[in-house]
DNA sequence: AACTCGGGGCA
DNA sequence: TGCCCAGAGTT
């Protein structure tokens, strides 16, 4: 497999047969990722990711039950207070800013939205709290769109492997990606690089000798 | 483009 | 202790 990869390489690889390669792999080795994909609602994602900035997963997961239990819907939430929502955040990122956020992002989409999250990347991010990041993560999660979400860890396991060339800014990076790679497959790849970036080819000292991608990466080699 | 927000996990 | 972390808003 690898002398093989190796001799496909050496001949020329476009951008797509190298996303098809690492894709191939994510989805024989990480199955889980499909499940992970899976919603409740469109309000309960959007809070989530909110609240996901500068934050693990794990942290996250942590401390959403017991905000959606005391806020389980648009409406309740915006009828709260930065103040009372605050003690429910505290232990992740950002506590203050984001307890504003999400204060303010439920009062907008009552007042502006009919209480309805946007399915639109544009529409989206009016929402205070809701960035370019955020908003394609709904897009493309909740909704299906054909959207590109590039975080810390999309932009630079991109730019190692060679997904992206000369890419500046995660909106470079969005640009090149949502050229080649399938609609159909932006959620997916998205998640799949996040957790390749998370727990193999980290920012500093990245595990290339445990990294089954390597034969095709830019930045192995 | 640079700066601020920020508590928790981990070395 | 010091460093880092699934970004967004302001200047």
């Amino acid at each position: 497999m690898g002398r093989q990869a190796g001799i496909v390489f050496r001949r020329f690889m476009s951008r797509k047969e190298l996303f098809e390669k690492i894709i191939d792999y994510f989805s024989k080795h990480m199955p889980v990722a499909e499940t992970e994909l899976d919603y409740t609602d469109p309000y309960e994602m959007i809070v989530s990711t909110i609240l996901s900035a500068q934050c693990t997963d794990k942290r996250v997961n942590m401390t959403t039950p017991a905000l959606f239990a005391k806020y389980p819907t648009v409406q309740s939430l915006a009828k709260a207070t930065p103040e009372k929502v605050f003690p429910l955040i505290k232990s992740i990122s950002y506590p203050n800013n984001k307890a504003k956020h999400l204060v303010g992002m439920a009062k907008m989409l009552v007042k502006d939205f009919g209480g309805v999250v946007p399915s639109d990347v544009n529409e989206l991010q009016k929402l205070p709290g809701v960035g370019r990041k955020t908003a394609n993560v709904v897009a493309s999660v909740v909704f299906n769109k054909p959207a590109m979400a590039v975080d810390t860890h999309v932009f630079r396991v991109s730019a190692r492997i060679g997904l992206t060339v000369g890419a500046k800014n995660p909106l470079q990076t969005e640009m090149q990606l949502v050229k080649y790679i399938p609609e159909n497959k932006l959620a997916i790849a998205h998640h799949w690089l996040i957790l390749h970036g998370r727990y193999v080819c980290t920012a500093r000292n990245p595990k290339c000798s445990e990294c089954g991608i390597k034969e095709f990466c830019k930045y192995f080699r």
